[in-house]
DNA sequence: TGGTTTGATATACCTTAGTAGATCAAACTA
DNA sequence: TAGTTTGATCTACTAAGGTATATCAAACCA
């Protein structure tokens, strides 16, 4: 990856999305301006070194010089690694499921707009982070409502769910990439089940 | 390596060398104007992507964004590519035989330069590049003349032939660097852990 | 529906990379 | 010793990055 620039600027931008934050919330960890950054991840500036190391830093990346020889080998690791994510086995299971019961739901939907969640979803699949269980819980027995009462406003609140769990998972990778604290197991947090 | 900017600057300017090209030649490689190349190498200048990319490539490097996780590994494997030199064992052999004989009459030297002569045999150690197995024995030859006369004129002719070595060397490193074409297997090793 | 977030742009200003070219001392070469 | 190469340094100029700040439309959320 990351031969020219264009593929630099994409790089930048998926690995800061990788990670749930916003242009706003990556300018403030790497001390530049919003406004830079979407020119950035635009592709619309030959940035200085200093100013990609610095973005490159706040996501967790380094810069390097490469030997071409070493290329193949390198590129075999870091993809091996990025697509080795940081949430635990049972989370990405959980989350499959999750996708194939909305999907299912989708496939013989009448009137709903299921396109938001689906995309939702989608999104949540990219995020990099130490997830919550029970959240993810929520999340199933939410969508599992939908499936008995079929109605619109279900589907909303499955939705509202995974925004809450989006900005749970944003707003961990922002506050500090979770170095590796033991997880807290069963944490129930106002739990409105229907 | 390369983490931070003097790193970066260090890391082009060896490897400018191990290639034994000058800051000139270089220049002409990556469209580089020569008094920018010292800048850079010195540290005096936060370039940008496209520069700094221009010269990696002129030296037969890849800028990457490396995931942290990653870095240990490939640093690794940077580090290995980097210790194995394009020159094949025989002429390493010869090199390593020549440099003891010279050490060990510099040891016992009486009033002879044999600093020059080291030093330059320390230098041809660095390049990169395909040997002229005649030319090393020619070197040889020479050095062990030095050891039946002991006189300062034979070491002269013995750092002559020297840097005549390096000339060559540096000028097939720069008029194209051997294409190396088939790289077959590698291996990662997981020397690292989260 | 109204308030907020997000990403993209625009402005103005300052800083500095980058270029082209010349020079110079020191080391090197013949 | 005379000529050349090398790397550092200087000047003058141009181009562009970077900052700070403010909008703005669209998506989002309550």
């Amino acid at each position: 990856m990351s031969y020219g620039t264009e593929e630099l600027a994409a790089r930048l931008k998926a690995a800061r999305e990788a990670k749930g934050l916003s242009q706003r919330e990556l300018s403030a960890l790497a001390s530049v301006p919003q406004s830079h950054i979407s020119k950035i991840e635009n592709n619309a500036v030959d940035l200085r070194v200093s100013s990609l190391s610095s973005i490159a830093h706040a996501l967790d990346m380094e810069l390097m010089l490469v030997p071409r020889k070493a290329l193949p080998a390198v590129q075999s690791i870091t993809r091996s690694v990025a697509s080795a994510p940081v949430v635990n086995a049972e989370s990405q299971r959980e989350i499959a499921r999750i996708r194939e019961m909305v999907d299912a739901l989708a496939s013989r939907a009448s009137g709903v707009n299921f396109e938001n969640l689906q995309r939702r979803i989608r999104e949540i699949t990219q995020i990099q982070s130490q997830i919550d269980p029970a959240i993810l819980q929520k999340v199933r027995r939410t969508i599992e409502s939908i499936e008995s009462s079929g109605s619109n406003e279900a589907v909303n609140r499955a939705a509202e769910n995974i925004r809450s769990l989006r900005n749970q998972l944003a707003h961990r990778a922002a506050s500090h990439e979770t170095p590796r604290p033991p997880r807290p197991a069963y944490r129930l947090e106002e739990d409105q089940d229907g």
